[in-house]
DNA sequence: AGGAAGATCTACT
DNA sequence: GTAGATCTTCCTA
């Protein structure tokens, strides 16, 4: 299995946003490794996009993003504990939410982290994945290019799909671009459009 | 101390 | 399918 080098996350988020997709998001938890291909995702930038956690300037609970790349930036909103990796050109500012996951390795012990019916509700959003694979704070600041981390990304297979995009979800303020990233047609998008 | 936040669940029509 | 309550931190006053 192949980790993601750190130079991968060395360009413009949207860029890493987009390539992201297809690659496989690996959690070690004690003797399981609980695994997801990841199928959406969204790009953040600094102190222009408003819909940024930096926006307002570094803070202490935001510094990650302006740090190294290929760490996790982990925060708390809604109750929901959500995944970014961060990801910017050199000297610049930016993350990747992680926003969906299709479930690979460790189903079993992800459904014991959640308790749902249908298997589509496993990781279909930001904060029900982060719940399967038992991401928290703890997590935050891990570096996702080392294959001994607890949460790393790897090398998924290269498959043929379509990527599909959109205005990023729930944010109040948002950019004019397309900042979302999906797999189009894969289940375990959040949503389709 | 209070409120907002990159969401989710539940309970309805 | 949609609306409303509620989940827990960190920020701002």
């Amino acid at each position: 299995m192949k980790v993601l080098p750190k130079r991968f996350y060395e360009r413009d988020p949207a860029l890493v946003a987009k390539e992201l997709l297809g690659n496989v998001l690996v959690r070690r938890l004690g003797f399981n490794v609980l695994s997801g291909k990841i199928v959406e995702t969204e790009a953040y930038y600094g102190g222009n996009d408003p819909a940024s956690k930096a926006y307002k300037g570094r803070k202490r609970f935001n510094e990650l993003m302006f740090l190294d790349v290929g760490k996790t930036f982990i925060y708390m909103v809604h109750g929901n504990w959500l995944l970014n990796i961060v990801a910017h050109v050199k000297s610049g500012v930016g993350a990747v939410l992680i926003r969906a996951i299709e479930p690979l390795e460790g189903v079993e012990a992800m459904l014991e982290n959640r308790s749902v019916k249908n298997m589509r509700e496993l990781t279909s959003g930001p904060g029900k994945l982060t719940r399967a694979l038992a991401i928290t704070k703890d997590l935050n600041g891990v570096d996702v290019t080392k294959k001994d981390s607890k949460l790393f990304v790897a090398e998924g297979r290269n498959e043929n799909f379509q990527i599909g995009t959109s205005p990023r979800i729930g944010v109040k303020a948002d950019l004019p671009q397309n900042l979302r990233f999906f797999i189009k047609g894969n289940m375990f998008v959040s949503k389709s459009s």
